[in-house]
DNA sequence: AACGGAACCTGAAAGC
DNA sequence: TGCTTTCAGGTTCCGT
C-alpha cells in the first residue's frame, strides 16, 4: 500500500539489486497487471538485458535497461527500453534466490545470476508496462512535479490550486497536481498545515499555501525516514503500531490540542482531521 | 464537462 | 469460536 515514501524505498532497492545485472530469465504472469500488452512481451523486453538503474516519479517505477544489441540480434536505435511499474495497492518488490519457491500471489520474478527479485501483489492493483521503444506511457507523461524530485514551487502550486473547484484534499490526491501523494500522505500533511480538508483549494491564501508546501514536505520526509532495513514494510501494516499523527485514529485525541479527531469522506476516501486545528473557516 | 459512486481484487480486522 | 461485514494507502470507468 504504498504512497510517494514506500515507492521511493522500493526504487531504492530494487536499483541496489539490480543496476547492473543482467536479466537472464523473467517470468510474468499472464494478469490483468499487464494491460495494454502482454506477459510475453514483457518478458522479452527483459530477458537478456542488463538493468542500468531505476527511477521514481510520483508513485511510478521506471526499471531502466540498457539499450544497444541484446544477444546476436542489431539494437534499435531509439531510446533505451525501460519497464514501468506501478505498486497499486499492494504491490512489493521482494529480493530472493532462485532457489526459492514462488510466494504467494506472486506475479512476476525477474532472475539475475543466484538473486531473484519477486513482485508480489494480492489485490492486482499494480501494473507492469513495458516500453521496448523506450517512449513513456501516458501514466507516466501526465504526472505532475514530484515533490521530492522536482521539489515544490510555491508559486506554481498556489496558481493551480487556485484553478480548482474542488476541496484541497480532492487536490492533493490528484497526481496531474503534485505526483506522489496518496490518502495519507494528504491527511497528514493537511493536519500538520492546520487546513481542513473540505476547504476549497482554490480558498486558500499565500500563508496556508506555505503552511500546506511544509506540511507535504514534512510528511513525506518523515515517513521516508522510517522506511529502513532489507525489506519494505509498507508503515502500519498488519500488527505493527500505527505510526503516523491523525490518519487511522479517528476518536482519538488530537496529538496537537487533545480535541477528539473527527472523521469524513472525501471523494469516497476516508479522511481524518481536528476540529480545532484544522478549522473549516480561515 | 464535472463529480460521486462503483468497480476492480484479496485479506485483515472488527462486529456479532 | 466462527461466520459476516467492513474497510484498506490506487486507479479507472460509468452514469447522471
Amino acid at each position: 500500500m504504498p504512497e510517494l515514501p514506500e515507492v521511493e524505498f522500493a526504487a531504492r532497492q530494487l536499483g541496489a539489486w539490480l543496476s547492473g545485472k543482467r536479466i537472464d530469465r523473467a517470468a510474468i504472469a499472464p494478469t490483468r497487471i499487464v494491460r495494454g500488452s502482454s506477459a510475453a512481451a514483457v518478458e522479452a523486453l527483459l530477458t537478456g538485458r542488463v538493468v542500468a538503474g531505476v527511477e521514481r516519479r510520483g508513485k511510478w517505477l521506471r526499471i531502466d535497461l540498457e539499450g544497444g544489441p541484446k544477444g546476436p540480434r542489431r539494437g534499435s536505435t531509439g531510446a533505451a527500453p525501460a519497464l514501468y511499474a506501478h505498486l497499486g495497492m499492494t504491490g512489493k518488490w521482494l529480493r530472493r534466490s532462485t532457489k526459492d519457491v514462488a510466494l504467494q500471489h506472486e506475479r512476476a520474478r525477474l532472475d539475475a545470476g543466484a538473486l531473484s527479485v519477486r513482485y508480489v501483489d494480492p489485490r492486482l492493483f499494480g501494473r507492469l508496462v513495458p516500453a521496448p521503444a523506450g517512449v513513456p506511457p501516458e501514466e507516466w507523461t501526465a504526472l505532475g512535479p514530484d515533490p521530492l524530485g522536482d521539489g515544490i514551487d510555491p508559486a506554481r502550486f498556489e496558481a493551480e490550486l487556485g484553478r480548482r473547484k474542488g476541496p484541497v484534499k480532492v487536490a492533493l490526491l490528484d497526481q496531474t497536481l503534485l505526483a506522489g501523494l496518496g490518502n495519507i500522505q494528504a491527511t497528514e500533511a493537511l493536519w500538520r498545515a492546520g487546513l481542513h480538508p473540505a476547504r476549497p483549494a482554490a480558498s486558500l491564501g499565500g500563508d496556508e499555501v506555505a503552511r500546506l508546501v511544509a506540511g507535504i514536505t514534512g510528511t513525506l520526509a518523515d515517513t521516508l525516514a522510517r522506511e529502513a532495513g532489507p525489506e519494505i514494510t509498507y508503515v502500519e501494516e498488519a500488527g505493527a503500531a500505527n505510526p503516523f499523527s491523525v490518519y487511522g485514529r479517528g476518536g482519538q485525541p488530537c496529538p496537537r490540542c487533545g480535541a477528539p479527531l473527527l472523521r469524513m469522506v472525501l471523494a469516497g476516501r476516508g479522511t481524518v482531521y481536528c476540529a480545532r486545528c484544522q478549522p473549516k473557516k480561515a
